[in-house]
DNA sequence: AATATTAATCGTATATTTGCGATGAACTTA
DNA sequence: TAAGTTCATCGCAAATATACGATTAATATT
């Protein structure tokens, strides 16, 4: 097999962090989270009454978020009510804890 | 103005948070900043040694790190010694401390 | 002075992301 | 049943990201 980036196998806490970290990415996502964690629950048509934005361009957001997995829809007719995952959430927040729980007393060359 | 995605002022949290997640969604570049927090300080060499890809690209990578504020550079001639700007990682955790710090006993409508 | 090492940058190809308007499917309400 | 609401998806355009090899500038070594 050549040794290229193609064929790199990463741990997959790296590829799990990466995930959660491109999804937050982006500040219309950042928005839509900390609406979600500040209100426990919202309909996309509250999103789209707040964000300055085409309501495909809002769904195109919330279905990354969904498929990184940091938020879930519930069906609730006509229409759907979205939260954060908790479970993932949880998650995504040890990932990144672990990213920086480093001692920096050694850190003292620069 | 019209009110469009383009005009939109995100919060400066907001716009450096998803700068710092940006740096971080790429599995190449949580590994060499996983690199750099055990070794303290690395070369460019070091990390061309450990990752299966071309000088190029990881030189590329570096520069996206480093344009996010997530490391710095000091010249050690040839080489260049590459470490954690200190300063910005603790703002970068503080800020994604701040995205996971809600309280989720409200949460329960899911 | 000539050669080697280091690491950034250029040029290029390809893939992904971001945004919009338009459309459509599912469900509600009149 | 007809009209309205909700939200995902399609199709498209533009921007950005990712990777590579080749080149270049700076410095070190012989």
């Amino acid at each position: 097999m050549e040794r290229t980036a193609q064929n790199i196998d990463y741990t997959e806490d790296a590829a799990q962090t990466a995930r959660f970290a491109k999804a937050l990415s982006h500040p219309v996502r950042l928005t839509i989270l900390k609406y979600l964690n500040n209100q426990s629950c919202c309909f996309t048509t509250d999103l789209v009454g707040v964000l300055p934005m085409a309501q495909s361009t809002i769904s195109q957001h919330l279905k990354e978020l969904k498929e990184a997995g940091l938020i879930q829809g519930t069906i609730d007719p006509p229409k759907i009510k979205y939260c954060i995952n908790k479970e993932n959430w949880l998650k995504a927040q040890a990932l990144f804890e672990r990213i920086f729980k480093k001692d920096f007393s050694k850190i003292d060359c620069c």
